[in-house]
DNA sequence: ATGTGC
């Protein structure tokens, strides 16, 4: 047999389509969104492979999506979307990903960079030693009890609110208001609870980091004057996910998938893609788990907002208010959620499968804070340590292409060995020094494994998304200080 | 990504 994921059909610069082959048992189209390079880059590894596999899988709809950055994880390429049919088809962990609501926020200042230059180097030694980071953090995260987690695993951001780390104005502009209904604790293993319990407020390691930056470009005055977004700005972006609770469930949550694997008859391609239908016991435990998950991550990037303020208070001598530092959004990239889709011109309840590719919802959605309704919803789209960031909006087109999606970030151009091999951290401190970049990470390794060199380029990414309407530019943001695990 | 895996 002809392996269907090694001829991408062209359909124009930058679509490009694998039909559904029978033989292989794919039941709806692969659509890859990417240029040339980026497509021949994803056939040479197993990124359309996997989505080929996904297109197998029982429920799936329409077709199986690769975004621009799209490159192989585990089981289901990162920067990939796929929707189930809630009643006949699946729920995938390895299809949410490791990191369950990894995602990213944005928060906004009154202030420009002469503000804050004289003060930059205190502000990021404040701030990465008050935000605990790494993979194994000392000392800083609130300490909550097994009963505090829980209420943080049922109630996400709302807990935080109640507990004087949130204000009701944060709880408007984060995704699902940083709450997930339909969240059980109960179904989140001990283990889980022992990891999570000692790390709410903490950054993790990897490409996870939070960035104080500079509004470099503004290419949408509407929606930049709608999310406070002004040139010259100040603003602070925060990366990171779930750490070690959510890394749980997903581990535990795959085992008892594959142990329920023969009992639902499920034939599965890759054995990484292991599922559940989505209304069994299984299907149902895990999106509780998940969901559970998804409000700890919430929760996380809530508390080092609450952190972050702090530093600036600390060191500015000003207070939050008064420096303005409201959230602009908060978006997830790793998740699974049920949502309305036209599907052969019918509305159809799927579960979305998003794994590093972030909602992108366009103007008049109810999901979107009312304050963007009118404009669309914002999206953040990190680029790697020391490189650009971008602001994109959502829009009407990816409802049709992407099941409302879009991008997540660069993605890795080589493996973390391989860094190592060409590159040291002497001269990727001096180049980043150079850019004027004030840089506290915990790990030399960090700095390598994360440097700009290793990663695509997101401005190029951003670029495919606003060519093809999937969401729009509306800001470029250059960091101008960084802490990082 | 991760009480990394090399």
């Amino acid at each position: 047999m002809v392996s269907p994921w090694l001829f991408p059909k062209k359909i124009s610069d930058l679509e490009y389509r694998i039909e559904p082959d029978a033989e292989y048992g794919m039941k709806v189209p692969v659509v890859i969104y990417g240029d040339e390079n980026l497509v021949n880059k994803m056939v040479s590894d197993r990124t359309i492979e996997q989505a080929v596999n996904v297109s197998t899988l029982p429920g799936v709809q329409k077709h199986v999506v690769v975004l621009p950055d799209g490159h192989q994880g585990y089981g289901f390429p990162v920067g990939g979307v796929a929707g189930m049919d809630v009643d006949e088809g699946i729920i995938s962990p390895g299809s949410v990903g490791y990191d369950i609501n990894c995602g990213v926020r944005l928060i906004r200042t009154n202030l420009v960079e002469n503000q804050i230059k004289p003060k930059l180097n205190e502000l990021v030694e404040h701030l990465f030693e008050s935000i605990p980071s790494g993979l194994h953090p000392k000392e800083g995260c609130v300490k909550l009890t097994k009963s505090q987690l829980d209420e943080v695993l049922a109630q996400g951001v709302k807990w935080l609110d109640s507990n004087g780390y949130a204000t009701k104005d944060d709880l408007d502009v984060c995704e699902e208001n940083g709450s997930m209904a339909d969240a059980d604790p109960s179904k989140v293993s001990e283990t889980a609870h022992t990891r999570g319990a000692p790390q709410v407020g903490s950054l993790g390691s990897g490409n996870h980091f939070l960035e104080i930056q500079r509004v470099e470009e503004i290419h949408d005055t509407e929606a930049a004057k709608a999310m406070g977004i002004f040139e010259g700005q100040i603003t602070i972006l925060i990366h990171c996910g779930s750490r070690g609770l959510g890394h749980q469930v997903c581990t535990d949550y795959l085992k008892i998938c594959r142990d329920s694997q023969e009992k639902y008859g499920i034939e599965l391609p890759d054995r990484q893609l292991a599922c559940a239908p989505n209304n069994s016991d299984e299907g149902i435990a895990y999106k509780q788990a998940m969901n559970s998950a998804m409000n700890f991550a919430w929760s996380n990037r809530q508390m080092i907002t609450h952190y972050t303020r702090k530093s600036f208070e600390s060191v500015l001598h000003q207070s939050e208010s008064d420096l303005e530092m409201n959230l602009v959004y908060d978006v997830a990239h790793n998740i699974a959620k049920v949502e309305k889709h036209k599907i052969d011109g019918q509305e159809k309840s799927i579960i979305v499968h998003r794994k590093g590719a972030t909602r992108a919802f366009p103007a008049g959605s109810p999901d979107i804070p009312e304050r963007y309704r009118k404009v669309g919803q914002p999206i953040f789209i990190p680029g790697s340590m020391a490189s650009a960031s971008w602001i994109l909006l959502g829009n009407e087109n990816s409802m049709n292409l992407t099941f409302g999606s879009t991008a997540h970030g660069a993605g890795r151009v080589m493996s973390r060995t391989q860094s190592h091999k060409q590159y040291n951290y002497k001269q990727i401190i001096e180049e980043i020094q150079e850019k004027g970049i004030v840089l506290k990470s915990m790990t030399r390794y960090g700095v390598v494994e994360e440097a700009p060199e290793v990663y695509k380029d997101v401005d190029a990414i951003a670029d495919i998304s606003h060519r093809l309407k999937m969401a729009t530019k509306v800001a470029k943001l250059v960091p101008i200080g960084v802490i990082k695990g």
